[in-house]
DNA sequence: ATGGTAGCGGGGCTA
């Protein structure tokens, strides 16, 4: 089973993006992030002729996320649990029927810029949140991915210019302590199984060449539980993503498991 | 110190 996770920067905007990568590249479950757009406007006709099964969990302009599978999914959940006020759409779950049964978790955390502030003490308790879920999750002792955009940059070797980030929410110490905390729960960053390079990124920005510069930071991941780990075949990031037509931001990262 | 880009939606926010 190929899992590919993609923040996409708005699922409308780039329709023929991820329509042209879906045909190309066949990922079983495709886990998308900032959809930016309400689950009736989503564009499922167009993804559904290619064979996926699809769940949203959408937000009117910002955020979203969406699982697409070419197998079954069961035991949907949308939205992270634990806060009923919450109303960003920034997480979906749902088990993938493969030759294994694979607990998949879709993630889009919150930037938290400006730091300090209120959305960075949103980041920080949505990932208190989050790991709640993953302790639940990691109970039940079955195959689990947690996948998405983190907005966390884990360690220096994970970032071009790391004193261009020292200040802000995706690197600062609570960000990367909180995301540490979640892998001392007893998770395995995919990427990190695989290789200890440094220069592995999975986001360059928009603006000051930063693709050109090749100035990224890696913040898409793949968390496995133990279950998951065991499973692991190859865990990669489809750099070359960034400079096709019409790219997103982010590339998608990549985990195959023997499920 | 500033502005540089992009999506959504139709101004300013989010990133």
């Amino acid at each position: 089973m190929r899992i590919a996770t993609y923040n996409i920067n708005g699922v409308r905007a780039r329709l023929e993006t991820v329509l042209g990568w879906l045909e190309l590249q066949e990922p079983h479950v495709a886990l998308l992030q900032e959809i930016k757009c309400v689950d009736e406007v989503f564009p499922r006709e167009e993804i559904e002729r290619l064979g996926y099964t699809i769940a949203t969990h959408g937000q009117k302009s910002f955020n979203g996320v969406a699982i697409l599978s070419k197998l079954p999914l069961e035991d949907l959940v949308r939205g992270l649990p634990g806060d009923d006020e919450d109303e960003q759409a920034r997480w979906i779950e749902a088990t993938v029927m493969g030759d294994r049964a694979v607990r998949v978790c879709n993630l889009y955390l919150p930037n938290g810029n400006p730091a300090p502030g209120p959305k960075f003490d949103y980041k920080l308790s949505w990932l208190e949140r989050m790991q709640a879920r993953v302790q639940a999750i990691l109970a039940s002792e079955e195959p689990a991915v947690f996948a998405g955009d983190y907005n966390v940059i884990p360690e220096a070797r994970d970032v071009r210019r790391p004193d261009d980030w020292r200040d802000d929410a995706l690197f600062r110490p609570e960000s990367r302590a909180a995301f540490r905390r979640l892998e001392n729960l007893g998770l395995y960053d995919a990427i990190r199984l695989r290789t200890q390079a440094p220069g592995v990124y999975s986001f360059w920005d928009f603006q000051r060449g930063s693709w050109e510069r090749d100035d990224g930071i890696r913040i898409d991941h793949h968390l496995l539980t133990p279950q998951a780990a065991d499973l692991l075949r190859d865990a990669w990031i489809e750099r070359d993503a960034r400079g096709g037509t019409k790219p997103s931001d982010h590339v998608p990262v990549w985990v195959e498991l023997e499920a």
